[in-house]
RNA sequence: GCCCCCGUCGUCUAGCGGCCUAGGACGCCGGCCUCUCACGCCGGUAGCGUGGGUUCGAAUCCCAUCGGGGGUACCA
């Protein structure tokens, strides 16, 4: 790898399930790597597994990362000169590979099962966890003819050099792995099934990729790859080696990586929540990474600008969804109202607060009311709970139960009966009126503090304890429909 | 077992021999603001896994040890 070459990193996903965050994560610094080093970003399949690939994984994959905004320069859908980027389609070049390595010796045919290699370690007094013990690597004609003659078929294994093999790890530093520590890996099933230990160097060196960034799952594969990659140059197909960078393990609860069967694993939750691109990414950003020493919030365009792979942290993340969210407010707090209220609405439609076409009035109510919204939550889903009592028709209306436990008891009856009163003789409903009308009635009028005198008002009229601010709201709301649900909450109504 | 990675507040991190009686953020706890909840602001809580070295001086370097994680597949 020389310096001046372009970056050319890639993602290189398999489609199975759904979207993890922490592949995401590995999706986001290698784009963010390639951005900020003005190179490529490559977007592979690979989808080499047909037991565990599916189409709709595939499908999620695109969805997640154009939700995301990360963008490929080569891959499914925009093509480029390597592709097809589908490992699926690329049998024939795994199958033309994988014969030049066989003819140049550095592959062979091994006949061993796995039960043969187990037996000869044990036999040797060696544990069998050891793995394959290279025991084909010199067999002669004579010997395949023989284990052909029963019927047996080879895979294709590859040649690993007896030396040290280490590399200076773009996160970790210098890594070594021992001579002989590496069994000779399986490259080709028998049935001629090209697997990952194959496909995965074969495509980065004919997609020319300069810069591996991936989890560090597949660290202990490094080793094997590299010697795969030596042996490709040898035969005039690859002609330098990536610089490698393993990303640390995003984790969840316990010690544990985040398992794709846990829901605060996927993605897809999140953004169903209500986080948006700016926030999230943010965060996983911040997943192993960090901007500087005193500030965690920043926009994609900072983190592009900043990104430096070698400043990546090598310890396991926990993934904070407390931090998630507050990382995310902070973003949806910066958002232009307009751009709040276009995002927020498909939120509100999902929960049934407004029509899939909403009217031009209910547009208006709702842009009047979103900056009030827009700084009290944190996930744009939280805004319907806010806003139903503004939308909700009057028959459908009811204070929730435990709010109208809590404020609309005996006690309530005065301050309503006040505020009614109060505002049934204002000349005109707004805000600023109501504001002083019912401060009027209740904190002069009735003695009480603003604290007790307000709960039964919000509550009656919002339904909730918790709600935007009360006097605006209740502009928005209107006097016919503020006044009915005062009265409505009356006792014996 | 063997190989490899990792080890700073509860969590994410800054730190690369003196600026560290360890900084920021989230969380948590107080307070201010206030019609609720938030926002905002102010203050507090809490950490270098352990033991040895090296050094005038160590979170930073070395060794050991302990702990956690991953790999050890004809999955990726």
């Amino acid at each position: 790898m020389t310096e001046n070459i372009a970056v050319r990193a890639r993602f290189c996903p398999s489609p199975t399930g759904t979207p993890h965050v922490g592949l995401i994560r590995t999706a986001l610094f290698n784009w963010a790597f390639a951005r900020h080093h003005g190179g490529k970003l490559v977007f592979r399949i690979e989808d080499t597994d047909a037991a565990r690939d599916s189409e709709e994984s595939y499908e999620a994959l695109l969805d997640a990362l154009r939700w995301l905004g990360l963008d490929w320069d080569e891959g499914p859908e925009v093509g480029g000169e390597h592709g097809p980027y589908r490992q699926s389609e690329r049998g024939e070049i795994y199958a033309d590979v994988a014969k030049r390595l066989l003819e140049a010796g550095e592959l062979y045919e091994a006949f061993s099962t796995n039960e043969e290699v187990e037996e000869r370690r044990r036999a040797a007094g060696q544990d069998p966890k050891l793995g394959y013990d290279n025991f084909d690597r010199d067999l002669t004609e004579e010997q395949k003819a023989a284990f052909r003659a029963e019927g047996r078929a080879p895979v294709l294994r590859l040649r690993m050099p007896d030396e040290d093999l280490s590399w200076n790890d773009l996160v970790r530093g210098e890594i070594s792995f021992k001579a002989g520590t590496v069994p000779d890996p399986v490259l080709v099933r028998a049935n001629g099934q090209p697997l990952y230990t194959l496909t995965n160097p074969v495509d980065d060196a004919l997609m020319r990729i300069t810069h591996v960034l991936r989890g560090e799952d597949l660290l202990p594969s490094t080793p094997r790859q590299i010697a795969l990659y030596r042996a490709l140059t040898r035969i005039g197909l690859a002609e330098f080696t990536p610089e490698f960078g393993h990303l640390p393990y995003v984790m969840g609860e316990g010690n544990k990586k985040l398992s794709k069967r846990d829901p605060s694993s996927n993605l897809f939750n999140y953004r169903d929540r209500g986080f948006i691109r700016e926030g999230l990414l943010n965060y996983l950003a911040l997943l192993g990474w960090s901007i500087a020493d005193d500030r965690d919030v920043f926009s994609v365009e900072e983190l592009v600008q900043a990104f430096e792979i070698t400043k990546v942290s090598a310890n396991p993340a926990r993934f904070d969804v407390k931090k998630a969210e507050a990382i995310n407010g902070t973003h949806v707090r910066a958002l232009a109202h307009e751009d709040f209220v276009q995002r927020t609405l498909p939120y509100l439609v999902a929960a049934g607060v407004l029509p899939a076409a909403p009217s031009e009035e209910q547009l208006g109510a709702l842009r009047a009311i979103a900056p009030l919204v827009q700084e009290r939550v944190v996930v744009l889903s939280e805004a319907t709970g806010l806003l139903r009592f503004l939308f909700i028709s009057e028959e459908d209306f009811a204070p929730e139960e435990a709010a109208a436990t809590k404020a609309l008891g005996p006690d309530s009856e005065p301050v309503l009966r006040a505020s009614i009163e109060a505002l049934e003789a204002l000349p005109s409903w707004e805000t600023a009126a109501i504001e002083e009308a019912l401060k009027d009635a209740l904190v002069e009028g009735l003695g009480l503090k603003p604290r007790k005198a307000f709960a039964p008002v919000r509550v009656a009229v919002t339904g909730r304890t918790v709600s935007p601010p009360l006097y605006e709201s209740m502009e928005l709301l209107g006097r016919e429909r503020s006044l009915g649900r005062l009265r409505r909450a009356l006792p014996g109504n």
